[in-house]
RNA sequence: GGGCGCUUAGCUCAGCGGUAGAGCGUCUCCUUUACACGGAGAGGGUCGCAGGUUCGAUCCCUGCAGCGCCCA
């Protein structure tokens, strides 16, 4: 092995090997695991996020395989209806042509074409991070079967009366020209104006106001009135309620409407109701039974329900000409700065309008709906069929569903799967799965000639289905693929159904994992998982929102592979239009990576995610930590190499010196582990092992990675192998032998332990380790997942080791603190101590010579004269550095007055603590039990301290 | 307006009723035969503020302040 650890060169061999293995298909035994993997967009590349989401997923089902489930990952991607559309688009643009001059079929063809290169980008990002996904049974929500599905689901819910279509107000796009999900809009703040608008009264009573005066954000739409409403309690209108009112500049009537949606405080109390433009007013609209005008086309100009002189102009321009025409009628009585919400479309940032248009819905809020679809996903919820981690996410999720509105599926694009409607020449309706299944089911005679519905169904109409369309719902044969391999077979595969756990971010609860709950249930009387982990979402270091504008964003790739500077500062620029976004970003990366980016491998990247992964909503990602965990993979590396050059050169070098046939079944079988550290390391390694069940169980992969963090270089590398190098130079032979065998089992375990983590390091090792211990699998995924009653448990071995560490501990302290040469020998005396002092003391004297770099410790004998000396105090015992020629008498006196000092302050909190009557009533037994154990412990070492010091000066 | 969360060492974060922790950074010493991506040690925190509950509060409760997210 070489000196220290390189990423690249062994994370290139393992995945393809692994791979081509078939290792990450289903082993067909044990109990069935699986994981829904998010299929993520054909549209991008993988961002932090993913890296983050996808090292959990893989972390749990190596965790999974391992312990010998029969797991389930499957691979897969999302079409992407509006993103993907929208970037072939653009490169359309790019030739100077739409997807008009191609015609929907070429268009859809360049679609495909271009999601096959994309595609393959994903795939690869995904091997390169360790995913260990089963691509054999790689799933597109386009593809055939998954497209049958959809159909299939639409179908059916529409012959339930589950779906419908209406003429209904929806988020409208009119850049892109579809409508949109709410879930899809943003509302933005922005600096707008409030206008006040005088509109007269007709025929005024002699008393009554002649006119009112209404406020709005948006005086363009006032040619689309149809009422004016009035709050029913407001006086100063009360004789007006009734009346009608002359529209300006349309010279339409309309009435004075009352509705206690209006808010008395706000403006002066007159509202503009314009039902074809915006919600609430559309609300109104049905309660009082008023018209709707349109007065907007769909891509946002003035239409010809509007008077001439406005028509063809953009809502802005003729925004401006209102303005300009009222002022001109002196019916603008004032205009004032507003602070407004404005919905954006997160699409294509264009400013969305409220929108009258044929759709189609899921209906989820009509009692027909409800009962089928909207409650049984809240119960599943309420009653713990399914689980949040953590659990307050549940909330997000049942307030949501509790308020929730019928959902539009439909979206004015081509690319996405097209909805199996057909209309006659007389607009009837067919639905099916086909046209002929259509006609067969129709209740009417169709006039004429049958026409396809344009319009394809919502991205996540299909994402709703992944939990069992790719399982190949609703076929009963097995489905293949276009190269002619079976990739599911719903049969045998809905044993994986529900999933054990789906790791996703809580921006998609709504979207994705609301509705997959919705379908799954409906269609397979299932939960579609068990358990949904929300991770974190991925930030930068100092918690800002990772941006391509503000030029935070990491590449995983990049911090795997590492990248120069120029070539960091060229890749997050060149994507940038705006000279001075540009500018900034370039300026920052410039003081956030001076350097560029050092590489640190997949392994190191992957355990950060897991050692940042609390239950926090957020993480930060901080490459400071990256650098830690790099260090940590090299710590292992050399750990390892450690152990193989200690390993004897010959073809079964080290056979088990215990009977047994596994490693792990030796360490405790037959002559067992002959040495104390042995058998204290073994112990410490079934405490991590309980403690990394648990984590895994509970998903707190940072708790997990800080106990074999700990195991591995606080107990095994600073202790273990430690104590190994005299054991392993020693005259017991047999302790030896034993040593080097445990020295390898514990490698061998940490590394399996490690290995859904750490997943190409820790293959590498097991490769050198394996042979030394006999093993015969081919690599480190046909192991078991360790479990700690492997290994025994042996409290006195470790009250030996800690007995140890302390005297060691003590005497470095010394060492350090009186600057005395690391590579110099001192002598070291032992004075006081008990009969268990004597023989640890005995015990131990070649490893403490050894490790503390001191002769061999000689007892003080009983009449001796006890030399000027700094003492390390360990429990009743004295460990004595004489200081002649070594160490300032003043230093050692302020060394332990300082001491004296720390300890007196303890000993005053316990002795408090103990002096409160209240204390030693009240608090449990054990407590106060433990209080007076630790005075009594303060009181040794202040004795012994204060004996040193009085020893001293004499 | 409704809901959720955060505030702990210089930075990024754990802990959450009984002796305040980790990684990185800082300081000192050391190129000791696994590792300088290292070793040995040190320093650093009135756990946002104010009340309350309790024998005891960083932890539970209430209020306040600041920050953030979601929904309307």
């Amino acid at each position: 092995m070489d000196k220290s650890f390189d990423p690249k060169q062994i994370e290139s061999k393992w995945y393809a090997r692994w791979e081509d293995a078939g290792c990450f298909k289903p082993s067909g035994k044990g109990e069935p695991y699986s994981i829904l993997l998010p299929p993520p967009n054909v549209t991008g590349t993988l961002h932090m996020g993913h890296a983050f989401q996808q090292t959990i997923m893989d972390a749990l089902i190596r965790h999974a395989r391992m312990s010998g489930r029969n797991t389930l990952w499957q691979g897969g991607t999302d079409h992407a209806g509006i993103a993907t559309q929208k970037i072939v688009e653009n490169q359309l643009a790019a030739e100077g042509k739409a997807r008009h001059d191609l015609g929907r079929e070429q268009f859809v063809e360049r679609v495909w074409q271009w999601k096959q290169e994309s595609g393959n980008g994903i795939y690869k990002q995904m091997r390169r991070l360790g995913a260990s996904v089963d691509w054999s049974r790689e799933r597109f929500t386009m593809d055939e079967g998954l497209s049958a599905a959809v159909r299939k689901v639409f179908v059916e819910w529409y012959r339930a009366g589950l779906i419908y279509r209406g003429n209904r107000l929806v988020n409208w796009d009119p850049v892109l020209m579809t409508a949109v999900s709410d879930l899809e809009v943003n509302n933005v703040e922005r600096d707008g104006h409030l206008w006040s608008i005088r509109y007269d009264v007709i025929d005024p009573q002699p008393g009554a106001p002649d006119h009112v005066v209404i406020a709005t954000t948006r005086p363009e739409t006032m040619l689309g009135d149809v009422a004016v409403a009035v709050h029913p309690e407001d006086e100063r209108y009360a004789k007006l309620v009734g009346k009608r009112l002359r529209l300006p500049l349309t010279n339409r009537e309309i009435p004075v409407i009352a509705d206690d949606y209006v808010d008395r405080e706000f403006g002066t109390g007159c509202v503009k109701i314009t039902p074809a433009h915006d919600f609430n007013d559309y609300a109104i609209g049905q309660r009082h039974k008023l018209d709707t005008i349109g007065i907007l086309t769909l891509d946002a100009k003035v239409n010809d329900n509007a008077p001439e002189k406005y028509r063809g102009m953009d809502r802005y321009v003729a925004r401006k000409a209102i303005l300009a025409d009222l002022e001109a009628e002196d019916r603008l009585v004032e205009t004032k700065p507003h602070k407004l919400q404005v919905p954006v479309s997160q699409r294509s940032d264009a400013v969305i309008e409220p929108m009258l248009t044929d759709q189609w819905f899921v209906d989820l809020t009509s009692n027909k709906g409800r009962t089928a679809i909207t409650q049984p996903a809240l119960d599943a919820v309420r009653n713990g069929d399914i689980k949040f981690v953590p659990e307050n996410w549940a909330t997000t999720y049942t307030q949501w569903l509790d308020n929730i509105q019928d959902w539009c599926i439909s979206r004015q694009l081509w690319w996405g799967h097209r909805i199996p409607a057909w209309y006659d020449e007389a607009g009837n309706i067919f639905v099916g799965e086909d046209e002929a299944d259509a006609r067969t089911h129709a209740s009417v005679q169709p006039v004429g000639a049958l026409k396809q519905d344009d319009d394809v169904l919502d991205t996540w109409f299909s994402s709703a289905l992944w939990p069992f369309s790719t399982l190949g719902w609703p076929s009963n044969e097995p489905v293949k693929n276009e190269r002619g391999e079976i990739v599911a077979n719903w049969s045998a595969d809905k044993i994986f159904l529900p999933s054990a756990v789906l790791v996703t971010g809580f921006d998609i609860i709504f979207f994705w994992v609301a509705r997959m709950v919705m379908t799954t249930l409906y269609f397979t009387k299932q939960v579609p998982f068990r358990e949904v982990y929300i991770n974190a979402i991925v930030r930068d270091a100092e918690g800002q929102k990772m941006s391509k504008s503000k030029g935070n964003t990491l590449d995983p790739l990049d911090l795997i592979d590492g990248i120069t500077l120029p070539a960091l500062v060229e890749k997050s620029t060149k994507s940038l239009l705006i000279p001075q976004v540009r500018e900034k970003v370039e300026k920052r990366i410039r003081k956030d990576y001076p350097d560029g980016i050092a590489a640190i491998g997949t392994d190191a990247l992957r355990f950060t995610f897991a050692a940042l992964a609390s239950y926090s909503r957020t993480i930060n990602f901080d490459l400071k930590r990256a650098d830690g965990y790099k260090a940590f993979c090299n710590k292992l590396w050399n750990a390892a190499r450690f152990v193989l050059m200690n390993m004897k050169d010959s073809p079964h070098p080290n056979p088990p010196p215990h009977a047994g046939e596994g490693g792990e079944r030796a360490a405790r079988v037959g002559g067992g582990p002959q040495t104390e550290a042995e058998r204290w390391i073994l112990t410490r390694l079934h405490a991590t092992l309980v403690e990394v069940e648990q984590h895994f169980a509970t998903y707190r992969f940072d708790h997990l990675a800080q106990a074999l963090y700990e195991f591995v270089w606080n107990e095994y590398c600073d202790w273990f192998l430690e104590l190994s190098k005299p054991a392993l130079n020693g005259d017991d032979a047999e302790a030896a032998a034993s040593t080097r065998h445990t020295l390898l089992v514990v490698l061998e375990t940490a590394l399996r332990a490690l290995h859904p983590v750490i997943p190409f390091i820790t293959e590498e090792i097991w490769q050198s380790v394996a042979p030394q211990l006999g093993l015969q699998a081919p690599g480190i995924l046909d192991r078991p997942y360790p479990r700690a009653d492997e290994f025994v448990v042996d409290d006195t071995a470790s009250a030996e080791i800690e007995w140890f560490k302390a005297v060691l501990t003590g005497v470095r302290k010394i060492r350090s603190e009186m600057n005395i040469a690391p590579g110099k020998t001192i002598p070291l005396l032992l004075a006081d101590g008990d009969a268990d002092d004597r023989r640890r003391a005995d015990k131990f004297s070649a490893q403490i010579g050894f490790l503390a770099r001191c002769e061999v410790p000689r007892w003080l004998a009983a009449n001796e004269a006890e030399p000027a000396a700094a003492a390390a105090i360990v429990g009743n015992l004295r460990v004595l550095i004489p200081l002649a020629g070594l160490i300032d008498l003043d230093a050692e006196r302020a060394r332990l007055k300082k001491e004296i000092a720390r300890i007196e302050g303890e000993k005053k909190k316990s002795e408090g603590k103990l002096g409160n009557a209240n204390f030693v009533d009240h608090a449990p037994a054990e407590v106060v039990e433990q209080e007076r154990t630790r005075l009594s412990d303060w009181n040794t070492q202040l004795d012994a301290l204060r004996g040193q010091v009085e020893r001293l000066q004499a």
